[in-house]
DNA sequence: TGAGTTTTTAAGGATTTTTTAAGAAAATTA
DNA sequence: TAATTTTCTTAAAAAATCCTTAAAAACTCA
């Protein structure tokens, strides 16, 4: 399982790095950013599992970092914290897809408690994440956690980072659709035009690799991903 | 869609009935019990989509009511209402797994919203892969999600986007009548003339790729629609 | 019959995909 | 640290796909 990697965006450094040490005492890994800027950098550069905002920050709010968080991701869990009692925010918060609202001064055990709640809810729904490394995938075998390609008689192709990854969730969803987006989210982190088109990129990269074996093929769904097939 | 039903379980008959009509002002369908044992008789008896509990109630409590129903749900969402603002209150009701908690008084705006918020996470779950996507069509197999219709002994027909939604639509409607209406609008979002000739255009190219097989016709209901069959 | 509806083909424009190539960034090696 | 290699992104043009619109002919129903 491994601890949860939690995203806290908070710009107050006291109340930030007390929080920090007590989730972190809790067993729940947290990097923590000190503004609304920051926050999106690190949401960026990792693989979070739940994002913490604090509302009222410099540079960025919690709100506007909420909705750009949520146009890459719609599935984390976002839980708020703010000062003021305000209707309009709590309304708002809610609008960007909060999944919870924490007014300060807060319980930090009613914090931890939603952070379970809320973590064991998603626990149940996502759990299609696979752990496999090893494919047979046509006359090819595929190892994603040693990155190399091989088939009988033939040398053995290594593969960069970003291939292995787009080999493994094409193999993954061998002869079913693996959708563009989800490809983009998880190994591009953004879902972009550039993003897309570099994705295009490795996809011809993959087809190059595999075209040895003609049973095997990487198809394309327009508008909604790729297939790898083997007939 | 059609509106969603909510299990409101309050003993205060003021307070109640106040909550209930604003909630059904606001096209909720919601069924109002007054203590905890007629919530779970109303409970077994309906198919709720959300739950609303007060905590302090006479003959069984909103805990004991909630850990009942998740007993035979762990799904259905559950907001708690409580008059205090007490801390072993608030945790009690996350372990028993509660989506929210409201301390009264709270702005009813605040709790619409709320409700929104949870109906639509459940609802973006559950759609992930709800409905059915592979059909038999006379002699064809045809796979909505991956766009295409094959049969034995043929070549893999790739489909459109529109074509693949409306043939899935005749599908689901199969040797019964698709309203020509429902397709306009769920497909093409639009019912007027110039999206009436897209769809018929694309009626004409359903039956080119269906032609192979004399025992299936789309046929036309004279102003009112189409009909897959298959004799 | 004649007004309205359906069927079909085809042209165009918009969007998406594919591919090659160049250069920036990162990692590795000397 | 500098040089080299590998990895990844960006750009751009060509190809493929998709959808709408148009228009003429066929059909249906009153």
């Amino acid at each position: 399982m491994g601890s949860k990697k939690i995203l806290l965006v908070e710009d107050d450094p006291n109340f930030g790095t007390v929080l920090k040490d007590y989730l972190a005492l809790h067993d729940y890994n947290i990097t923590h950013a000190k503004d609304g800027i920051e926050g999106l950098i690190e949401f960026k550069n990792n693989d979070f599992d739940l994002c913490i905002l604090d509302v009222m920050m410099p540079r960025k709010d919690g709100f506007s970092l909420a909705a750009d968080i949520r146009s890459t991701n719609k599935e984390i869990p976002i839980i708020f914290l703010t000062a003021k009692t305000m209707k309009e925010d709590v309304l708002k918060g809610y609008q960007v897809g909060a999944d919870d609202y924490l007014n300060k001064p807060f319980d930090s055990e009613v914090l931890l408690f939603k952070i379970k709640a809320i973590l064991q809810r998603k626990e149940s729904d996502s759990n299609k994440e696979s752990d496999e490394f090893e494919f047979n995938i046509g006359k090819f075998f595929f190892n994603s956690k040693l990155r190399h390609l091989s088939f009988d008689g033939g040398e053995n192709q290594k593969l960069s980072p970003k291939e292995s990854k787009l080999l493994k969730m094409l193999a993954v969803h061998k002869n079913d659709l693996m959708p563009r987006e989800l490809a983009l989210t998880k190994i591009w982190r953004d879902d972009n035009y550039f993003t897309s088109r570099s994705m295009d990129v490795y996809i011809a990269k993959l087809r190059k690799y595999l075209k040895s074996d003609e049973k095997v093929e990487i198809l394309n769904i327009h508008g909604e991903g790729f297939r790898l097939v083997e007939n």
